[in-house]
DNA sequence: TATAGTAGTTACATTAAAGTAAGTAGTAAC
DNA sequence: GTTACTACTTACTTTAATGTAACTACTATA
């Protein structure tokens, strides 16, 4: 058992025991999915009205074809994108739609951008 | 330019492309700080009142001493955990606690706690 | 006939992230 | 005097993530 000593933090919890628990457990399922390094780059283009693979890969500077190939693949099992081939099209065109179902990030994304933001100005304003 | 053809997403952009650009580098801001497998659950950890460096290592099951060393490096250079010395106690005692800045983060955790628990139940019912 | 655009794939190489195991230093209990 | 607790650090290894470059297949344009 932890002795109480002047000065040390006197818990006052954020999350209790099953909340920390849950939310340990529940941030990890969602950073499987949404982890990587462009996954959420790759939603918010296409959120952005960037439907197609070159124009997604020209609006992510640097993402190879590789990576983007591979992220929309996992972005389509999540059911976060749908993959549309207009075959009678010359040369064919591939769209990858948001689908309703990622409107669901939307809080993440903006929670993110936000933080990242005003993250960047406090850290940049020498401290403090 | 793009022509418009029948079936083809019609664009209802989501963001602008001044909000697209803008969400892609402050994501990416976060991200470089939020990104790593374990820096969101130490964070959880400490939240949840494991404040003490082993009291950490055994709540998140897994992570190294060197990895948590480092993260808890990298949560005080940002910020967001204060560490705490307590020399005069046997054996000597470290504390890490939530600064008041860290409850900027709680938005971000919510959001992705709920949107992980929800989407491993959407995964998980055998789909549609 | 060569070049460019569509949307990718493949094999291989490199980099970055993370893990492993042992060690440090001080005290205290057995 | 050996084990255990605190909180780490260090050197080394492995794994996972990502990058590079070339190639596919089809059509159109110069």
């Amino acid at each position: 058992m932890l002795k109480e000593k002047k000065g040390m933090a006197v818990n006052k919890l954020e999350y209790s025991q099953i909340q920390c628990k849950n939310r340990l457990s529940s941030t990890e399922d969602a950073l499987y999915v949404l982890g990587g390094r462009w996954t959420i780059r790759v939603m918010i283009a296409i959120l952005g009205g960037h439907t197609r693979f070159n124009d997604i890969q020209r609006t992510l500077k640097g993402i190879s074809a590789k990576m983007l190939s591979s992220e929309l693949k996992k972005l389509e099992v999540n059911l976060l994108v749908e993959r549309n081939v207009y075959a009678d099209q010359t040369p064919v065109v591939v769209e990858y739609v948001p689908t309703e179902y990622s409107q669901s990030l939307k809080d993440i994304i903006t929670a993110l951008a936000q933080w990242g933001a005003q993250h960047k100005r406090k850290i940049t304003s020498d401290d403090n």
